[in-house]
DNA sequence: TTGGTTGCCGCAAATCATTGCAATAACGGC
DNA sequence: GCCGTTATTGCAATGATTTGCGGCAACCAA
């Protein structure tokens, strides 16, 4: 429960509702350390309120992630999302063969988004950004 | 019909046959200059032959996508294909409100990838990335 | 507290993409 | 050119996510 408040506060502040299926999915979220799938938070959010449908699952989450309150992860061919940690940025490596996942610091990402905005004025949503590609065990050919 | 050959001959280098579904999805993604949807393709490819099926399209697609054939561009919530050319190689950047489509030299991610494969040994696909934000128009807040 | 406004939810259907399976056709060998 | 092996296809079903709609409930004002 702790934390939500800030989030609470921003869904208010952009004219948004706060109903028991979105704290719900909130909670879940934020209990969570790491991504979770949203057929996950479904079965989860299940238990509090038996009667939640899946459409409301992922429009809160798309809604979250609109607010920048949660960030979205794409693995495999399913999303995955986790709370948005200002204290804790990262951006995440997926592995196409393997679906394993590395997190990377922005700090890798900073002077490309720099330059994106500064010369074509394009915000890139880094934050919600999945890289794909393979990773060491999937692709040893990379190896020198 | 040229430019085909290269295409055809690393399908069957890898052990893949070649059918007229195949050559027919291949000819209509060269011909078209950029990007065209999976639906777009199967309907042209419909002309040729009728009884083509969309699953066809699909896994046809991604086994181009595989073989360096062509590239992939997610557009809104939908995939789109073009042509992989050596010669003009390029990245997409992608407007989440408008779904507006600008290229990107990939020397701007050059150093990006370098460090990711030198420090992670994580090969990423960048010629399948698409970088998503919001473009110039649809978030003049950026504008100083 | 009550009432009105309007955003939100559950439900069902639509959309986009993938997958299982039996029949078919590509292609290397004879 | 014919045959057997096996990859590929069409079809149907499934999976993942989004959307339209009418009833309901959150929230603000009085």
């Amino acid at each position: 429960m702790p934390g939500h408040e800030s989030a609470i506060t921003r869904l208010r502040a952009a004219g948004y509702r706060m109903t028991p299926q979105r704290l719900s999915v909130l909670d879940i979220v934020a209990r969570r350390s790491g991504h979770i799938g949203a057929d996950e938070v479904w079965n989860l959010a299940k238990a509090q309120h038996p009667y939640v449908d899946l459409a409301t699952i992922y429009r809160t989450l798309q809604l979250l992630k609109r607010l920048g309150v949660v960030t979205e992860v794409v693995i495999g061919n399913k999303l995955h999302f986790e709370l948005a940690d200002q204290h804790n940025r990262h951006n995440h490596m997926v592995c196409s063969e393997c679906d394993a996942v590395q997190t990377l610091s922005p700090d890798y990402l900073a002077e490309f988004s720099r330059r994106l905005e500064q010369e074509f004025g394009f915000t890139p949503d880094l934050d919600n950004l999945t890289i794909g590609g393979r990773c060491a065990q999937c692709y040893p050919e990379a190896a020198e």
